[in-house]
DNA sequence: CAGTGGTCTAGACCACCGA
DNA sequence: CGGTGGTCTAGACCACTGC
């Protein structure tokens, strides 16, 4: 048993740790080396390939779809998830995109800056030499006619040198990210902050000189690999990150209907 | 079989609905009437009361584990979970509480003030009548010698008497709420915005003048009935709030360790 | 020690989907 | 139709907890 061709390594049976576990690690080294790309295999199969019951199988599996990164339904074969989605449906930024969609609100950009520099700090944090150059991007983001974010993103020049000609007055910086560049985010994190912008800033933004803001800063990366450095500044007259304990989704930032700072949900 | 005495509801065999799916709902009747005082039933106990397998009652049991209604574990018997535990568990003010535990650092509060008065804004959040009486509960409180967080809480007075006389400089609101007033909280919402702290609240929090903060206003609820209003202020220096893309558990406020504004982590 | 939950097996039938 | 995942059974052994 546990021998066989396609790639598995053989799941050595020992206490103490489970067997689900040993296999959801191989699934995953399979998953990070691309080893799936004709369809993720079937419950059933994998049952046969490693040798192990069905409800292994599933219990390893189930990680993989809570996760996003594997889509199964009855009847349908399994298959492996578009990675796009899984890290741009995260986030704060993503909800912030969200909840101005759903006010239905008219989403551009102005382009503020575009080019290639060099930055140490925001190299070091890509894990790069500090002279690595980068593309850098700034942009001021407009919902409806009034500003929200002012966001400012760096990219590793070597992956994103394409990028430098593509216009992004409308969103979707991972869109073309994806296409022109090959680069597909599959994880990070963020930390927010409240900060107080500087004055040039506010002139950005808007608001009164007294006005607070998110600070998002957020580090993206493809296959562990970081390929992004953001650091976006949200007004926080109009903004708030909500959540209501009853559900479990987490933290939404939300964009404030009227001028109030009042009520929690429900 | 599914005849038994202590009030398990017989499981009708419907194909198109799960098993564990009525197990559950079942289950859930008899946690909201209050009929495991004296313990949640083990799962071997559960699959003699039903008649169903085992594995057809953990899938049900697992949903009422991951929303915090039972612990279980290796060896102990299940238990109803305390309903203090559900609500004191979410939101920011809890993970705050958390980080600086973990961080081993002592928390202790000073008490600004406790008193009763009227507020008619933050009557009406409460869902009272503008002139009703409030008990109102300032402290700031202290990580190891540092301010943290400025707190503000305002109860109706007709709930939250007894608690005019209670000690507040340690932590633990809520465990006196229930003890003395009998109020427990099972929902709520929370709200983060980022602000700028009056000259007043930054000589408590510390910090320089330009420093901005959370402001983390928080709807508290016993069985859908508004309890509690609170508005904190965190300090925004110290504190962030970060998550990460893998991991599937939200946003916490967390304490940076180091004075770096840096890494989203891993 | 006995009892708990955690893991695992080897089956089975079904609802659903796509060809 | 055949194959998929969803559900369910009736066992089993183990690690851990508390007495």
């Amino acid at each position: 048993m546990t021998e066989t061709s396609s790639g598995g390594t053989a799941l050595r049976r020992e206490p103490g740790r489970p067997l689900w576990e040993q296999l959801l690690e191989d699934l995953r080294l399979r998953l990070d080396a691309d080893a799936f790309t004709h369809g993720f295999p079937g419950e059933h199969a994998l049952v046969e390939e490693y040798g192990v019951s069905r409800h292994t199988v599933r219990q390893a599996v189930k990680v993989l779809r809570d996760e996003g990164l594997v889509v199964a339904g009855r009847g349908r074969p399994s298959r492996q998830a578009e990675p796009v989605e899984i890290a741009q449906r995260l986030g704060a930024l993503y909800s912030l995109y969200e909840s101005v969609r759903a006010m239905g609100l008219d989403q551009r950009s102005v382009v503020r800056s575009l080019g290639t520099r060099a930055d140490g700090v925001v190299a070091t944090r890509l894990g790069l030499e500090e002279s690595t150059p980068l593309v850098y991007l700034e942009r001021l983001r407009y919902a409806g006619d009034e500003p929200l974010a002012l966001d400012r993103v760096w990219l590793p020049h070597s992956l994103a040198a394409p990028l430098l000609d593509a216009d992004f007055t409308r969103g979707a910086l991972y869109e073309r990210y994806a296409e022109l560049c090959g680069v597909v985010l599959t994880g990070g994190g963020e930390r927010i902050q409240p900060i107080l912008p500087t004055p040039a800033e506010h002139r950005l933004l808007g608001g009164s000189s007294t006005t607070a803001a998110f600070s998002i800063q957020r580090l993206g990366r493809a296959k562990r690999r970081p390929v992004e450095w953001r650091h976006t500044l949200v007004r926080g007259d109009r903004f708030a990150l909500t959540t209501d304990f009853s559900r479990k989704d987490g933290y939404h930032l939300d964009l404030l209907g009227a001028p109030d700072r009042t009520d929690p949900r429900r």
